[in-house]
DNA sequence: TCTATTGTTCTATATTATTCGAACAATGAT
DNA sequence: ATCATTGTTCGAATAATATAGAACAATAGA
């Protein structure tokens, strides 16, 4: 059961971070993830997009840092790394999550 | 002394936040402004790149309505919209600038 | 009026990103 | 083994973005 690579944290920067929130597909992607407050797989993760164009949104969130993904089965269960994001860069994360719930 | 037409807060998306912060030229203009915490001409903010270029970088950060430009004489006085940005969007301005002074 | 200064706009080019169908890989079930 | 499921990767078309030189506009000063 081979695992998807994940940049460590160190390895996180702001400006891959700000790149990957700066679209509407994907900032929806987080914002379900937040609002779930759970694993979901990328199926349950429904915008009405073809597969392949939501895999290239999820690889960009995972590069980021943003998203974590693990394997489990054929499903892919995907998270956001709030907690480590939020210590590296206080209140980026948790301040854009706030304003996606507000609109 | 005609004046540069800016989005009102109201009209202010996330998304071009976003956007608009997603690119480290820009990014280095915003720290700069939130360092000096005065207004700057263009002229102030020396990033060693041409002139047409930085305008370009300046009209999409305001055009996202992150700073807000008063033409003086000949200057055009550069601020940012942070009280402003805050109040719509708690957190998400200061916490990107906190982030960017700890680089 | 002529000139210098400041910054924008125009234009073109090179780079990068988005989108999505099709093929592929990995796993689980029959 | 075969097939269904889940999601990635590939490839190509399209769109958006960054960059920067050149021309331009607005103002101030001599």
């Amino acid at each position: 059961m081979r695992q998807i690579k994940h940049p460590t944290i160190e390895q996180v920067e702001l400006t891959d971070i700000m790149y990957a929130l700066a679209d509407p597909t994907r900032l929806e992607i987080i914002a379900l993830l937040a609002k779930a407050g759970k694993k979901l797989t990328c199926g349950e993760i429904n915008l009405n997009r073809p597969k392949s164009s939501m895999s290239h949104h999820f690889k960009i969130l995972r590069g980021a840092g943003l998203v974590q993904t693990l394997i489990e089965g054929t499903e892919h269960m995907n998270s956001l790394r709030l907690e480590e994001i939020e210590q590296k860069y206080p209140g980026v994360l948790s301040a854009v999550l706030k304003a996606l719930t507000k609109d």
